[in-house]
DNA sequence: CCTATATGCTTGCATATGCAAATATATAGG
DNA sequence: CCTATATATTTGCATATGCAAGCATATAGG
């Protein structure tokens, strides 16, 4: 046996990868800015979306989350003032999440944080032309899903 | 401006993909082999380790969690005969965690859903050798990593 | 227009997880 | 040997999140 699965190791390597930089951010996200990884890819999504904002569902299926959590993550961050809500006049039904300006303040300064984390990750043995590839791999990934923040 | 930081994209995007990945698999997980993704991780840290066994810090570590979570996803998993405790004769503190043959078996089944899904991940527009490269490109990102499960 | 079904959101309940305190044991320094 | 400190584990409490039920609104069929 050749003992190579190489989508299966692929798939392994990047849980393992994600929870290594979630761990590794965590601990400034919320002393440095307040938030959570979680609530900070929240407001990215939405900072990319028309309008900076989304119907609940569709922020739920973004981040790959319920719609009872989405419910419950914006609810802190309105109070704190960094999402506001806005309803559908044609549908009653929805409700928009809706980022406010203090909060593209927050998401400039939170991806400042990302950045150079970021830049910690990949900072040995990186070409440029290596880093570009495996970001055209990523996305090649991420073809099928509905969202693209990167 | 140029507009590309790529460390920057590739931490967001391996983010992205770890939750569509596990999104993917949670479902078959629970539904086929009554276990969580994380469970499963659990199952297979400890089937890479020597004698199948390791302290509940040593595994915490590797896992990304915190020590109470290792006491609390373990208690489940003994209950079901998949995990047994083994104590250290020269050390009282230590409380192994170790594979049960059971557990052998079920690692090898769930595995097996792991790769399938990790097929359909990579079943399209991947050529043998760019799977390969990529491999290569999150091993070399999780070198500083203590586990390395594939 | 009315009813049946579908969709979006919220809430109750259960599970998952982190942090800090509590407990037990080990180790170093006197 | 005794004490102070460090380490491993567990437990109490708070937060995070999913599922299913409940509620409001929309849409389709008659």
């Amino acid at each position: 046996m050749t003992m190579l699965d190489t989508p299966y190791t692929n798939t392994l390597r990047i849980l393992q990868a994600s929870d290594e930089i979630k761990a590794r951010l965590s601990g400034e996200f919320s002393a440095v800015h307040g938030i959570s990884v979680n609530e900070f890819l929240m407001l990215l999504h939405l900072e990319s979306a028309p309008k900076h904002r989304l119907a609940r569902v569709e922020l739920a299926k973004r981040l790959h989350v319920s719609a009872s959590t989405v419910t419950r993550m914006a609810a802190p961050l309105e109070k704190i003032g960094l999402l506001a809500r806005e309803i559908d006049e044609r549908d009653a039904r929805l409700s928009f999440v809706v980022l406010t300006e203090a909060a593209h303040t927050k998401v400039s300064e939170a991806k400042a944080t990302l950045a150079k984390q970021a830049g910690y990750l990949f900072q040995d043995r990186w070409s440029e032309d290596e880093l570009e590839q495996l970001s055209r791999f990523l996305q090649r990934l991420l073809a099928g899903s509905l969202s693209t923040l990167a």
